[in-house]
DNA sequence: CGCTCAATTGAGCACTTTCAACGCAAGTGG
DNA sequence: CCACTTGCGTTGAAAGTGCTCAATTGAGCG
């Protein structure tokens, strides 16, 4: 399959989408610029508060959003209250897209955060009249789908040393972060458990660990140096 | 989203769809018979026995496939022999469908099985020519990753009895088998462990156990009768 | 300053893994 | 036709990783 012109492009969470009430950058980056206008007319910005939800497993699926600016995580969770967190989002990317009737998962606000919300069936219009952009969102859930196939090789095979280490190393390479930088660990630490099948004092015990061994440093519990990309891949396993 | 005309639809294994030297099924049901005969220009049926791998992780991803009989596993493997089977296909399924330049994951024949095969650029192109059926590659994409978060949740928060449960009760949904029924599991102990991230001991010992608990039954090794479906749903968890 | 919530640290334990042996069925070659 | 091999599944005992529970420290805030 060729990426055609546009297709998972994102215009990137500091660039400014024209004069637009509205920021669907997302939206913006698969469809061009071209389109602002019809976009605007039909997408709605709404402000999160931390800890805010956007919309919980189980509604009816009546929104489709995209993230402007801050941080989303999405879950699921049983009735006996084990969670697992199957994705963070940065801004750019897209939630709620379901042919279903409900939503499967729960989507929530973890720092403050934008999100530019369409109606369903306006966004599902939107989709027959621009087949391209269409083409751009499966190309964004087949790399959607190969990051949670990542996920799963993660949680099957992973030892809680190489999860806390992935999850490091899969978080800089998605904020562009390189050997030297710093990494804002935006989640709590329950987050990050739930997020990599473990339990928050495995991750807090795990960070600590790396931390002693010289391969990150922690500024502070929420800031994570990178000292040695190499080590880190090594404690990321194969 | 609304599923449109033919979306997500699948003839199903036991269907014939007319006087098709191949049998691209699962393309039949997603455009409808009237382009049989387009289809059938570019695709070309392809015969697998049973452990025939049909692409390795890695390889330059020129084709896409669909099963129209037999079962497929598609997994990762790591440097150091570790594996993970992200799913077991069934007719109808694709696989090998990408916006990337290699293939992110291996498929392998579990028995005897055939594939239709599609050029790379040809398919592009039916996609081009054909918007419906992106519209129902979404529906399936969606579909996949939603199961894929399901499975997350199974690997990163089930115990080893309950990961057992709930894939046999994921068979017995995707076969349409019901209580009293019988599951043939085409696959190895260790494809079922690679699957649920336990080892191949472990899933005989909880098989072992269901079956005296008399959740299931099994006549052979491969067969699983479902005594108890509520049971069944039970061990699986909430 | 005292409160609250998050993160850390410690000790004991449970579940799954690891390692090893055995049974069974199918395939192979004399 | 039978001895032998090979692969897979099962079972047992020991070991280890990560969990549970509990206490302590630290950070943010009224």
């Amino acid at each position: 399959m060729d990426v055609r012109a546009g297709a998972g492009v994102c215009c990137g969470a500091s660039v400014d989408c024209e004069r637009c009430v509205v920021r669907p950058i997302a939206v913006c980056g698969a469809l061009g610029r071209e389109h602002m206008a019809e976009i605007a007319t039909i997408a709605a910005e709404r402000r999160l508060a931390a800890g805010q939800a956007v919309f919980d497993e189980g509604e009816i699926a009546d929104s489709v959003f995209t993230l402007t600016s801050g941080m989303l995580k999405l879950y699921k969770t049983t009735r006996d209250g084990r969670r697992q967190i199957t994705g963070f989002l940065l801004p750019g990317d897209f939630l709620g897209i379901s042919f279903d009737r409900n939503y499967v998962y729960s989507a929530e606000a973890i720092v403050g955060s934008t999100v530019c919300r369409f109606g369903r069936r306006p966004f599902t219009a939107l989709l027959e009249r621009h087949p391209q952009l269409e083409h751009s969102l499966l190309g964004r859930a087949l790399t959607e789908l190969a990051a949670a196939q990542e996920q799963l090789l993660l949680l099957g095979r992973k030892s809680a040393r190489e999860r806390v280490a992935s999850f490091l190393l899969g978080l800089c390479r998605r904020l562009g972060v390189i050997e030297g930088g710093r990494v804002q660990l935006l989640m709590s630490r329950g987050d990050i458990a739930d997020f990599i099948g473990t339990r928050v004092e495995t991750v807090s015990r795990v960070l600590g660990a790396l931390s002693r061994g010289g391969v990150i440093s922690m500024p502070s519990s929420h800031d994570v140096v990178i000292a040695s990309w190499r080590r880190l891949q090594q404690e990321a396993g194969p």
